[in-house]
DNA sequence: GGTCCTTTTGCCACTTTATGGGAAAACGTG
DNA sequence: CACGTTTTCCCATAAAGTGGCAAAAGGACC
């Protein structure tokens, strides 16, 4: 399970269906045939991507919280209620669940942000501003620092 | 592990690879078949280019930092999202992604510049101008300075 | 100035990846 | 139980990426 890199871009297709890019298949080889966990992004307008094994970790300190705490419905619903498993196809596609897709504003292509331990999904020209936003604040802190 | 030194101007194929300058080759020559990993800097219009094992403490560092704050997601965004794994070839040759060298404004040629334990990646012009803004900061600093 | 060696770079071939479409299987409904 | 719909699997093609050879360019040293 190495690290995820990089941003790339694929195409829905008629079925629902986008190829998952193989540099992060291959990052994830050597547990094969594993489940995938999709679910909305605490970040608006993408989805996370976990691998199962790694999801665990979140079940764990679900079930760490006092019974019936709003904190603790609170992460039952983030952890369980609004995820799904997936699987990556022989093909190597996943199929994006038609309420998710709907619920980032997916259309025709997809874009996939690697974060080391999971992915991002987004549609591509918000994933842009996302990064751009990122980007342009760093910018900012490289420029302003050295004249302070 | 040695240190990068100099700035070196090679040019790119048409499918965006470039000769590694030897001596930055050479330099890191006792860790045979090392990935590299590239990613924009916080200085604008360049990438960095980092040895693998050096960019680990990157990785721990973002890891270190509680989930889902702002600066966790700048973080990964900075460590993984904008970043890309390379190998150099047996030609000794990267290639360099089309939107990292889109965002930098690449096109036929590539200027290498030593920074110690990375060296960045610039087009020709930019890296001139960018090496000789900081030429003239020194030599104001050192001019003003004993008059202080 | 010429020869040899290293480095760079163009080009071609091959492998891998992405994606569209068709057939089979599963599911749900009436 | 039969039908239509949806999902999954598999094949085929297209596109992209990777590796390798070999010629050209550049330097070092006689």
């Amino acid at each position: 399970m190495k690290d995820l890199f990089g941003t790339h871009e694929n195409k829905l297709d008629a079925k629902g269906r986008v190829s998952v890019p193989a540099s992060f298949r291959n990052a994830w080889k050597d547990v094969p045939e594993m489940t995938l966990i999709i679910r909305p992004s605490a970040v608006p307008d993408c989805l996370e991507v976990w691998p199962e094994p790694t999801y665990e970790q979140f079940r764990q300190e679900v079930r760490a919280l006092p019974k019936n705490t709003p904190e603790r419905l609170a992460q039952e619903t983030i952890v369980f209620s609004q995820a799904v498993p997936a699987e990556i196809d022989p093909q190597g596609r996943i199929s994006i669940p038609a309420d998710l897709a709907e619920e980032i504003g997916l259309s025709a292509s997809v874009c996939f942000v690697g974060r080391g331990d999971y992915f991002q999904i987004w549609d591509p020209a918000k994933a842009k501003a996302f990064l751009k936003a990122t980007r342009a604040h760093i910018h900012k802190v490289a420029i302003e620092a050295p004249s302070s």
